[in-house]
DNA sequence: TCTTACCCTTACGTGTACGTGAGGGTTGAG
DNA sequence: CTCAACCCTCACGTACACGTAAGGGTAAGA
């Protein structure tokens, strides 16, 4: 398994990080069919996690499992993060190697795999790697079990809270794309030799209720005219 | 309107902007009520707005408009954003002062205001502030108004598309904290004096059907267990 | 043994969106 | 005129989540 390319492709473009979050964020492996879009790069995590299953597991073999360890670039793939990235939440105490080779090489059980999905999903309910740091902390450090679940429990409870609402901002969201999609299709009846600073003495739209903030926040000072309008009114 | 506290609140502590954003993130002024949270800033928002209103349009008067101008102050706290974020989004393009005052103060047209929300709506949208400075650029040295306006729409479009494939995402994130939750419910069932190394081979919740990522990523190797079932079944 | 694809640690760099003074001038009610 | 509450322009600082070498060792098929 180090000849070159022994099943897969190396080098997987892992999708540009280069766009940022907000909130229509860049999502990569969601797991679960949400109908959510990272459609490229979750093959290759489908692709990667087959192959490894494999390797883990030989067919025509009980059940062992210590021995079947992954190493640090296995998981990377797995989980569809970098190997930096690992490394990166190892050094903030999210992660720790089940144990390492001779050569020094980190190796992990398949409950990496598991604890590096957590802390992706983690990351999407907003919280931030030092947030979770405080959570396993808690965690770890906890004398009783049930009552370090109700931790847990309580914090869900709460996201799931701002999940709702976060829900609901980016339906509104939605909405307002929806309508500013609309007004804009009007925009087809201007002349095409109209120029843009024309726009805030534009008549074309005016059968439509009222400019939504997506597009009345495009021309500089369009909103101006309809103010004026309202007091004269 | 220079006395000390003219008629709301200084200083206003503007929420903790500490929290990250991942895709659950800080929300603060909706405008439209979607349901979203950020309640006591919008509150000082709403009393803002009203406040300037009527500073901008003192009663009984008919609609004169180029000389009710805010102050960079006043736009922030319009907005909900602070003096250096309005400044910085200058830095970047992404708005200018109609005029400045003999002391050099910027002067802003309520335009200002609706391009203030339009960015953050934006950034809301997912976009970086280089990214909006993008499609201000390409708007402001457009020369066919239309063909300008097609090109915001195709990128609205776009974000609609990648906003429904979020909220789907989020969606998913909701149930998948819920079932979570559900299944720390059993917790209880715990005797309070177990710790949690012995999560690993809790009997609690086997009639559940399979731990979601959420439950399973905290212990650290639970899912070991699982795998060896799997293996052995 | 050789070779290639991995892996190690250390450590500085990057992009985003502002925060936070420092040092000093401006506005306008009283 | 005074004085509190604004505002100005630099310009360095910060938190986050890694990226990106540099310099060197390791694992295992052929």
């Amino acid at each position: 398994m180090r000849a070159p390319n022994p099943a897969g492709s190396r080098h997987l473009p892992l999708a540009d990080t280069s766009s940022r979050e907000g909130l229509v964020g860049a999502i990569e492996s969601c797991g679960e069919g949400c109908g959510c879009n990272s459609k490229s790069v979750s093959a290759e995590v489908a692709a990667a996690e087959r192959e490894l299953a494999n390797a883990l597991m030989p067919p025509a073999m009980g059940g062992g499992d210590e021995d079947k360890l992954l190493q640090v670039g296995d998981v990377a793939k797995v989980s569809g993060k970098t190997v930096r990235a690992i490394h990166h939440y190892e050094e903030l105490g999210l992660l720790q190697p089940h144990a390492r080779s001779k050569g020094r090489y980190r190796l992990y059980d398949t409950g990496a795999v598991a604890r590096v999905r957590w802390i992706n999903k983690m990351h999407d309910l907003g919280l931030s790697l030092p947030q979770i740091q405080e959570i396993v902390r808690a965690w770890e450090s906890a004398s009783s079990a049930p009552s370090a679940m109700a931790k847990i429990r309580s914090t869900y409870q709460r996201k799931l809270e701002e999940t709702r609402a976060q829900i609901a901002h980016m339906q509104s969201l939605e909405r307002e794309l929806q309508a500013s999609i609309r007004y804009l299709d009007t925009c087809d009846a201007c002349d095409p030799a109209e120029i843009v600073q024309a726009c805030s003495s534009c008549h074309v739209h005016e059968s439509e209720e009222k400019q939504p903030d997506l597009v009345a926040g495009i021309h500089g000072g369009a909103q101006r005219t309809l103010i004026k309008a309202a007091a004269a009114g």
